[in-house]
DNA sequence: TATGAATGAGAGTTCATTCAT
DNA sequence: AATGAATGAACTCTCATTCAT
């Protein structure tokens, strides 16, 4: 019996991912307020009602998607103890990029539905960054201190890796470019690193 | 009667910019499908009829918040020509930072809309920041080409440089931050420029 | 001043009457609810506030026209007395043909309401048709009681004179064919007559 | 399955034909533009939104009610081949009767959208009317040809039956008079053929 | 008197949610 | 559990009417 009803659970826990799946995309396709429940049911093929089986509300879909969103983001993620090498530096990006990728549906929803609810963003999407920048901003502001980077504020260059990092996936995220091979998650991983560490001019005795 | 006519046009003109600029706060503040009529129409304090004396829909309303847009980003920006010093550059963004600042409500609603509408990014955004950019993806190709740079790929290094522009203000954009004072703007304009031609790492007997 | 009064005075019915012509055109063309106040002040190039300085409402307009439709019809019928001629049974419904015709908006505007509301029916229209009908039923029933005519029902067969009579200019009435000429009126009118005393068949010793 | 299917197919197009139905009788007593979508729904106990379960729009519930109007028709006239017999002629009008007495509301909402609306005159009315007038008009030409009937143009001729057959229910169509019996539209008919073939006027010496 | 901007009741329509089957 | 018809609140938009200028 008790095998029966773990079967229904995982059932219905399968189910439940598959909903969340396609309601993620759908979300992200068209934002959370234009999509509409007839069409996640429509794209799993089953009436409206069900849904509401699964997900009490709308809105609880949306909370489940950025739920998962945070809770992957926070699985994946490797947390590295300060200090940091190039190579620590370039591979927590490349993770952070592996993460996005992976989960493009659940994090396009996540970042719309941060844009403008503070809530959400406070709520499921500072804490992940947090994870990303912090080990950044800590490596960065422990160079400053020794004396091999120059005194910026710390907090400024740590958003500015942010932003380096962010900007060439803008359009995958975005949904009108296909997501980056492995190699150009690579490249911009490390790009982005080089940049800040050495900016484009060419050193030397110039 | 001219008279008459020309101060009843004038009138509707202020009228009608009023009305722009509180669709544009609530637009900004909710999202287009957020907001509604009846929103915009109690921030004037005037009836949801009146509204369509001026705008013909609420769609119309989001175009011409847009055209707004566009428009007043093209009147501000300088058109620098390469080649490009320093001074240029961060001028440049100075004037990109300037722009998006003091039409917050109007470059709010552009970036929202144009991160789920392709049409509205082609049409308003695309050819805004290619303003912007272009003169310094031309300026990294120039120097790469003069062996001064390293040789990277210039649009992902202007991609790069568009992510450190915005990242210290995309609070602000949210408007969840207040707007950056001149020399906040101008300090984040050059440590953009001076990470990108010199990285963080001092120079020298490193 | 009386003399100045009186003139303001023609001057305000003169532009009644522009209003009521203009007003009857629309209604006639998409129907009283469907007709606009503001399209009626467009065709005549006025405000539309300007209509309520001569009208108390858009109903109002409506009842005015139909005002005039009747009132019109009534100037325009004669009265004959009975007995009829076949010549006078022609000229009557010729009559008929000049008035609709001369009044077309009116008239189709009339009809078009008329349809659909039976207070306008029985106020604006039922007297007038009894005009043009009665003397045809009186004549009718009396050529019957004389033995001349078979022994029909009288309402009936008034009733289908009516019916061939307006037949012929349905279409016009609607709008979609030009008003027939005077010597198109009178072969309707003689070919009602002649179908009603004598029908087609040829007479004879067939 | 294919059993509840069905049967919720069953359901679902008996209920399209119940709210077609209240939507015709709505429109025939008011109008198109003066009905309600509330006003229909209340009449079928329903809420508002229900209705858009069935049609897509208020016009498309328009569009059905002429398009049934126009099948029904279809369907139930009989197609005579000339030359025809009184019987014959009878017997078709007798049929027309039929079909707008036994679809009233379908057939008012029709005649009275078509009257203003060039297209739904065209396109569902003057094929319908075409069916039961050209074997009239073929008969009159014929019977004209042979010396039969006294040279009258066909087309005028025709009309004016149209006109002599609807003239006795113009009441029943507008809603404001009972159907006529069987005997009465038999009579209605009878008539209309007899004046149309003889006239009123009692033949000669016989 | 003429104007046309302002009004707001009322229309059609959408869609998240419920619930009988 | 699955269904999808029913619901009705909420939204956009229209337009007759008013009124300050």
């Amino acid at each position: 019996m008790s095998d029966r009803t773990s079967r229904r659970e995982r059932r219905h826990a399968r189910r439940r991912e598959e909903i969340l799946a396609a309601a993620a995309r759908v979300f992200a396709a068209k934002g959370y307020r234009d999509a509409t429940i007839a069409e996640i049911a429509a794209a799993l093929d089953i009436a409206d009602g069900t849904l509401y089986n699964y997900f009490a509300s709308k809105r609880d879909l949306l909370l489940a998607i950025l739920d998962k969103a945070r809770t992957d983001a926070q699985v994946l993620f490797p947390l590295p103890d300060a200090p940091l090498t190039r190579k620590d530096l370039v591979s927590t990006l490349v993770s952070a990029y592996d993460v996005l990728v992976d989960h493009l549906p659940f994090m396009r929803t996540l970042l719309m539905e941060a844009w403008t609810d503070d809530t959400i963003m406070q709520h499921y999407l500072t804490g992940q960054m947090t994870y990303v920048l912090q080990p950044i901003a800590t490596y960065i502001r422990a160079r400053i201190e020794a004396g091999d980077f120059c005194p910026v504020d710390p907090v400024l260059a740590t958003q500015m890796v942010w932003g380096m990092v962010l900007a060439p996936i803008v359009a995958v995220l975005r949904g009108t470019a296909p997501p980056p091979s492995a190699e150009q998650r690579r490249l911009y991983a490390e790009t982005a690193i080089d940049v800040l560490l050495d900016g484009l001019r060419v050193r030397g005795e110039q």
